[in-house]
DNA sequence: GGTATGTTTGCGAACGATTTGCATTATGAT
DNA sequence: ATCATAATGCAAATCGTTCGCAAACATACC
C-alpha cells in the first residue's frame, strides 16, 4: 500500500501525513505532467479533506526534496513529473496540448559544447518544442484527451 | 527624432500616440531584455504621464503586431526584445542574471530532425541555458548590472 | 482650423496562480 | 497517554497581468 514516493518520502524523512501519503500515490500513479490542481482533483477522490494549500506545499516539499520535478510548459501554471525519470524533454501538441517526451544525447553535447565555448557551466537548462503532426494543416481533434506522456 | 520602432509602427499603420512613441523610443535605446515593469519605468523617465497598464496594452500590440518578441526567462514575469534581432537562445547567469546570447544552426538543424523524427512540424521552440562562469564556485559580484545582453 | 467618430488612456478593480498568517489538529518521539 | 513540534485548512495577501469604464485623444472630414 506504501506507493513508490512514499517510501521515497520516508526514506528522506519527511513526517508522513494522511494528505501526502495521498498525493505521493496519487504522483505515484500519474504517468502525465499533471498541475497543482489536477493533483489536488485527483487527491481529493481518494480523501476529500485535502486542501489546495496543502497540495501547494506537498509539492513544494517533495520538489526541493528532488522527489519530484517541476516542468514549465508554457502554460501559466507549473506542472510536475517524478525526478526518477530520465532526463529529457517534451514536445507539445499545439492543436491538444498532448505531449511527447523525448531525449536526444546530441543535443546534451552540443549544449555542454556552445556552454563551453561562452566559458559557463551548465547548471540548468530548458527546451520545449511546439509542434503539429506532420502532414496535419487542419486543426483536427482539438479537444482530445491531453497530456498522455509516453515515458521516455 | 521618430524612432525606429515608431517607424514600424506607422507602416504597420497603428494609430501613434505620445505614449506609443515613448514606449517605441524606450524599446529601440534598449539592448537587453526589459520587463514590463522596467520598460513602463524607463518610459516614465521621458514622459511622466505613462500609466503602466498602457505599457502592459501596448507591449501586447507590438507583439501582436510582431515588432518586439516577449522571451521567457524562467524569472516570472515577460521580457521582451525587438523581433527584428536574429533568431538566437540565451545562456543566463545564475550569479547575476547576466543574459549572453548565443545562436546555433547545428543546434536549429538537430532540433529540426528530432521533431521530424517524432512526425512532428515545428511550430515553435524554446531554450535557455543557465550557467556559471568555469571556473568561479563562490558568488562573485552577486550584485552587478543585470542583463548587458550581447547582441548575436 | 473646427468637429465628429472611433480609439486609446488612466484608474482601480478583477484576475489566476501561488504563498502566507494564524488558529487548529495531527505526527512522532518520549 | 503526553507533549513539543510540525502540518493543515481557511481566508487573506501577493505578484504579474488583464479588464471595465469614463475621460482624453487621434484621425478623417468639412
Ligand atoms: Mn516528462
Ligand atoms: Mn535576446
Ligand atoms: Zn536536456
Ligand atoms: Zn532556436
Amino acid at each position: 500500500m506504501t506507493s513508490r514516493l512514499e517510501a521515497l518520502c520516508l526514506e528522506k524523512g519527511l513526517k508522513m501525513t494522511g494528505q501526502r501519503r495521498v498525493i505521493s500515490q496519487v504522483l505515484s500513479e500519474a504517468d502525465d505532467h499533471p498541475d497543482v490542481e489536477e493533483v489536488h482533483r485527483r487527491a481529493v477522490v481518494i480523501d476529500p479533506r485535502i486542501s489546495i494549500a496543502t497540495v501547494y506545499r506537498t509539492m513544494r516539499l517533495l520538489e526541493d526534496a528532488q522527489v519530484i520535478e517541476k516542468v514549465d510548459l508554457g502554460d501559466g501554471r507549473a506542472r510536475y513529473e517524478e525526478a526518477s525519470t530520465d532526463h529529457h524533454h517534451h514536445l507539445i501538441d499545439t492543436r491538444n496540448g498532448r505531449i511527447i517526451e523525448f531525449a536526444s544525447p546530441e543535443l546534451e553535447a552540443l549544449k555542454e559544447r556552445i556552454a563551453r565555448e561562452l566559458g559557463y557551466r551548465i547548471v540548468g537548462h530548458r527546451l520545449e518544442i511546439y509542434g503539429i503532426p506532420l502532414g496535419a494543416d487542419g486543426n483536427d481533434d482539438a479537444d482530445e484527451p491531453v497530456d498522455k506522456g509516453v515515458p521516455v
